[in-house]
DNA sequence: ACCATTTTAGCACTTGGTACTAATATCAGT
DNA sequence: ACTGATATTAGTACCAAGTGCTAAAATGGT
């Protein structure tokens, strides 16, 4: 049963759009027309040839900027910070940060706001994250800029711990609240 | 000023690793030998052509398993995939998650590791962290291997909620538990 | 039946290889 | 300096999956 022209177009669309990977060849056969038919309609529809589909694949995966956390120490810029008090950051939501399908904030980088955030708070050389319990209370999406606090709630010097709840909020909404249970050392 | 067969085998290594989208012709020139040489060194190394190469990038991103996050998006490489049931992954820390200070990695990769496993176990369309709750047990340090497992531990459909723990460890130690309160919904 | 559209065929050429053979270069040890 | 081993280069035939081109054949609509 063969396909009319527009039809057959049609269903070629379909077909590569769902798995690219697929010679003329076999979309001939598949299609009971020849080879050149294949690759006519490939003319009229622009669509490039196997190589460069996967190619274009490939690169979608690879080139595109790495989505890795960035390097620098505090995830979101410290606007003012008063050590082992209090803190704030202010993080400013790009497509980076975001789900592709829903323009949804990915958790990782209200968490790493908010603990960097802690960390930076801590007035010694090491601190470590050793518990956190993390509410994500409402969706952040793209453009929205959040503001995390960061207030020490309790310090417990001999057992080397401290207490820090973060607050972020994006035009007064509170967006997400975090505990975090701080381990810390001063060394000399 | 030519490398020793051995250096330049394993600039070969990180040279494609960086970038597989390169030919043999382009090697040869890069590295001042024959086209035949790189073509040896490949054969030695098991490194695949060109087109294999590629291929196998665009086949990681296209067919795999993951809905409801592509699968570039997932920090760390999954290796095993159970939808609604289970997967691990696997993170290599290098020096880019460590503090410059210690070598000790931050938390919020470890977090992202495991919350982005979360969200990928789940079989839905849209997986939204709610809570979660987190324990980091032992410092990772640069060139731990993390390997990361998400167990659903259970699920309210009612409430479009799910239950999961992910457990982190490396070299068969934990080094991080999480608990994730994920929000789900089934587009349609 | 006629013309336009569509489909098929065939050939030369291209990339980025594999597989294989054979000739050189280079270095190490005696 | 000579000998082997190892490493490198050269060259050929071949393949997949195409492009680009020309030309013939089939089909459809009126």
């Amino acid at each position: 049963m063969k396909y009319s022209k527009k039809d057959r177009q049609k269903l070629l669309l379909e077909t590569l759009d769902k798995n690219p990977f697929v010679t003329d060849e076999n979309l001939a056969s598949t299609f009971h027309v020849s080879v050149q038919t294949i690759r006519l309609d490939r003319m009229e529809l622009s669509i490039p040839e196997l190589r460069e589909r996967i190619k274009s694949v490939a690169a979608h995966n690879f080139g595109e900027d790495v989505k890795s956390l960035p390097i620098d120490e505090v995830i979101g810029e410290i606007i003012d910070i008063d050590l082992d008090k209090q803190a704030i950051s202010i993080l400013d939501i790009t497509h980076d940060h975001v789900f592709a399908r829903n323009g949804i904030a990915r958790g990782h980088h209200l968490f790493a706001q908010a603990n960097s955030l802690a960390v930076a708070v801590i007035n010694d050389d090491l601190a470590l994250t050793r518990k956190s319990n993390l509410t994500f209370v409402k969706p952040v999406k793209v453009g929205d800029r959040v503001i995390a606090k960061a207030v020490v709630t309790s310090s417990d010097v001999e057992k080397n711990s401290t207490l820090i709840e973060v607050t972020s909020k994006v035009e007064n909404e509170t967006v997400f609240v975090g505990q975090f249970s701080m381990y810390r050392v001063t060394m000399s």
